[in-house]
RNA sequence: GGGGUCGUAGCGUAGCGGUCUAACGCGCUGCCCUGUCAAGGCAGAGAUCGCGGGUUCAAAUCCCGUCGGCCCCG
């Protein structure tokens, strides 16, 4: 198992690649759709391989919740649970040390959390996530790590950034226990380090001095911040990297916010963006998005995105999919969110295509060209 | 023909003398969503309170008439 640089934008830091995994090859740059509770919302495993999803992530968190790790193991591990033959990395449950902060308490050892689901209480230490994940039999671990919000002090981010590569070093010694049991996995400790680059430099030196890292989840990004704070630290972040290393930017995705991630050297991403605002009936398109709710869209017969080789896009019209939105029928939520992949999927094959050929400065400028034209 | 009851935004309803610059749900219009507590959230448009008259300082609200719907009796 191993990453591998196949080409490098002449004129930039994007790269492509190939990550080779306990479940196949991923090609880099790669979008991951989010299968929190071992589903990406709406899509089935079939939908998935129709897409030629290679790598998808899920929670451990989530998972340890509902329905358990016990019962995921007795199943003979996630992969088999749900039947899904591709990479599986997953999230530690950090992020939701943020996202659900009510519901929680963090102190140096760990988290208490109360559970959303029935309000029990639980207990997730750096240990414990390394323990889930190997039950989980997940490709990718991530660590346990605390997200501090946007915006915070330095010396909060130091905090949680100390606390942060605390836990990272006791996930080493959890996850050699797991080596040691037969375990392969490819391990992604989380980095944190707020906006400060020191802390997100000093982030990085932990990783190579101490961390027997494949890759890195880059965290803490896309909380609120301003773009251009999150493209200066990211890139900072980056620079300290080496060149050998799979870097996983956590929670990323929206078409504008791949393009420019990639071209920071970025090889994997993750987010719900595509998948929920497909929900809500936003869709993307080579000429822009638009909302399918929109009182123009019921009388449009045409497909909605006419270069679009999906088969949403080869089978229905607009007038069809609004009236299938406004009905509220629930297969208008597979249809969207394939649709929404697919598109995530082409500008990630193009990106791939531009590496190889040597263009990808080129080939940005003509995707947003279109892009920003507008319907 | 007599008696009763109801008539408030596109629809269904609340309010039944001053707090109504008329509320709520659905629908409608638009925006937002970035390691999913999320088939969600936010905002907006839309009503001379059936019509006419009266009482009152003040009427969607009380009275009279009228039109329309529904129910009961004949």
């Amino acid at each position: 198992m191993s990453f591998k640089v196949l080409a490098k934008d002449k004129d930039g830091k994007a790269r492509s690649g190939v990550l080779s995994t306990g479940h196949g090859d991923v090609e880099t740059p790669v979008f991951m759709p989010v299968a929190t509770q071992a589903s990406v919302k709406a899509i089935s495993q079939e939908d998935l391989e129709r897409l030629g999803t290679k790598a998808i992530l899920s929670n451990s968190y989530h998972l340890y919740l509902r329905p358990g790790t016990d019962l995921i193991k007795a199943a003979g591990g996630l992969h088999k649970f749900m039947d899904y033959k591709g990479m599986i990395l997953t999230d530690s449950g950090g992020f939701q040390v943020l996202s659900m902060s009510d519901l929680r308490k963090v102190d140096d050892e760990g988290v208490t959390f109360r559970s959303h689901i029935d309000g029990s209480e639980h207990r997730l230490t750096a240990e414990k996530v390394i323990e889930i994940q190997s039950d989980l039999g997940s490709d990718c671990w991530t660590t346990l790590d605390e997200c501090p919000p946007y915006p915070s002090t330095e010396a909060q981010a130091e905090q949680a950034l100390n606390r942060t590569m605390t836990w990272t070093d006791r996930s080493v010694t959890a996850l050699n226990r797991a080596k040691d049991a037969g375990h392969k996995p490819l391990f992604f400790p989380i980095l944190q380090g707020g906006f400060f680059p020191d802390l997100r430099k000093r982030a990085v030196e932990h990783l190579q001095e101490k961390v027997p890292w494949d890759g890195v989840s880059i965290g803490g990004f896309s909380i609120g911040e301003p773009k251009d704070l999150t493209w200066s630290t990211l890139d900072g972040a980056i620079s300290h990297m080496p060149a050998d290393k799979p870097r996983y930017l956590m929670g990323v995705g929206t078409p504008d916010d791949v393009w420019q991630a990639v071209s920071l050297g970025v090889d994997m991403m993750d987010c719900v963006w595509p998948t929920r605002v497909a929900r809500n009936g936003q869709i993307m398109t080579r000429r822009g998005k638009f909302n399918i709710q929109n009182a123009p869209q019921r009388r449009k017969f045409e497909p909605l995105d006419a270069d679009c080789a999906c088969f949403v896009c080869k089978r229905y019209t607009r007038a069809y999919l609004s009236h299938l939105y406004r009905a509220r029928e629930l297969v208008i939520y597979q249809l969207l969110s394939y649709h929404n992949l697919h598109f995530m999927d082409e500008i990630m094959a193009i990106m791939r295509t531009a590496l190889a050929e040597g263009n990808f400065a080129e080939r940005r400028k003509a995707f947003f060209e279109v892009y920003n034209a507008g319907q």
